[in-house]
DNA sequence: CTCAAATGTCTCTATAATAGAACCGTATTT
DNA sequence: AAATACGGTTCTATTATAGAGACATTTGAG
């Protein structure tokens, strides 16, 4: 029940990435395997509306400002730089390696706050970074609290590998997340990508349904050895729990599906 | 030649703004005098794609995730922070007031970055906010710089009224905008909003056309007086200059139309 | 300098998607 | 308990779209 025309659209939209973030109509149209009329047209009504420009020499599109006027309303929204970012920057400080808040959002988790470490070797993501939720220990940690059944739903989209880290097969994940949920956090190295480790917790709504998560993330060759490793958990435990308790204060009412 | 279905879609969109974050199907038809049906299927459709998310509770419709994302690969893109944001920030510091960058966007400015006065009665936007170009010294100063068939395009496109200051007379304005041409720089009090003074001064690419400005703002009973004002254009025009010559530096090849 | 291939844009019409009224089940209000 | 409002669905006449093709430019190779 939804339309055709709007729905390919906004598939069109989603090639314009930081690796390509600019495309001629033909260009387009031969890498989506479309009509390049098609692509013409609806290049040319997102420009039309500000959502894309066109450079008027090379005549290739590019995203338009009016994404900066969304993007900046629903950081807005979150409204996450007076409280929660002042305690990442924090634990930022105190780890001394970057600490990053992931949404869940469908089947993907989205970065939408940061604390990077002072440290001249450190994580670095962007905010609004889209991560399929079997990758890496923020994403994990998401999908070990969600049911049974989106679980499922989530490993039928589609387990694509980034490293040989990464866990494809369907059982291995179950285990690994039920062990994560015992647990209570997560903890990986080299799934997102291969110089990587992360410690991520799971942070909740109102209704105690899984909507967010904390993560530490550095250099693999600074990850923590295993008997500093429950120190570390504390640390981000004890993070996580300011958070928590402002998402409850606030009555965070953050929404999935 | 534009795509309807989509058209309409974003024209939707549109309606998502601060004031009105949220709406339900029947609510935004009424608003829009569409059946309920059509927008339905519309908010329908950018659920699906992340640009939008219904709260479960209330089942009403507000901006998605997916903004994040492209609103910060627009805001990489114009990579303003390395550069140029410090030199606003000294600006700011040096003047005591907010200084905004405002970058022309079709028939609109749009604000992409801010130094915040460190005054606590101070002139405060969001990133990402549009203004009619006939409104305001930012605005104003990019429009006077504008080739002549734009500049009447504009009008044309309608002048709007936001407070008793706002010029709606198209030979007033033409009038105001040669002066400003002249003298290279734009002052005006209470356009924007009653309350608020704004000195501005353009910013071009290579090829010479205006595709920006560089603006101080702040409460006007601080305005400058008339004997300090040179002052504060130099000042602001020094700023600018530095700016222009990154811009040149890197080719900021910026577009308009 | 010439030719060929590639580009963005535009036109046309069979066809497929959409508009819009009516309807459904549920929740809320009176 | 009746009435109103809501999000969501179904149906079909109508309308917008898909996709091939043409066009004027531009680009790059020979």
């Amino acid at each position: 029940m939804t339309l055709k025309t709007l729905d390919n659209s906004l598939e069109v939209l989603k090639y314009f990435n930081k690796e390509n973030p600019t495309w001629g109509v033909r260009e387009l149209a031969k890498e989506m395997d479309i009509s390049h009329s098609i692509i013409y047209r609806i290049l040319a009504t997102f420009e039309k509306q500000g959502f894309l420009i066109q450079n008027p020499e090379t005549k290739k599109y590019e995203l338009g400002l009016r994404f900066l006027e969304y993007g900046q309303m629903v950081k807005d929204k979150l409204n996450l730089s007076d409280f929660v970012l002042p305690i990442m920057i924090n634990l930022a400080d105190t780890i001394k390696e970057s600490v990053f808040l992931t949404w869940l959002d469908g089947t993907d988790g989205v970065t939408v706050e940061i604390a990077e470490s002072s440290q001249t070797i450190k994580f670095s993501v962007s905010i609004g970074t889209r991560t399929p939720l079997h990758i890496g220990a923020s994403c994990k940690v998401i999908m070990a609290y969600l049911p049974e059944e989106r679980k499922k739903e989530i490993m039928k989209h589609g387990m694509k590998r980034l490293t040989p880290e990464t866990i494809t097969d369907p059982d291995e994940m179950l285990a690994d997340l039920e062990k994560i949920q015992q647990q209570g956090w997560c903890f990986s190295t080299g799934e997102y990508s291969h110089s990587v480790f992360g410690l991520g917790v799971p942070l909740f709504n109102s209704k105690k349904e899984v909507i967010a998560s904390l993560t530490i993330a550095g250099p693999i060759y600074r990850k923590p050895t295993e008997e500093k490793l429950p120190d570390m958990v504390n640390v981000l435990q004890y993070g996580a729990m300011n958070i928590q308790r402002y998402f409850d204060q606030y009555s965070f009412k953050l929404y999935h599906e």
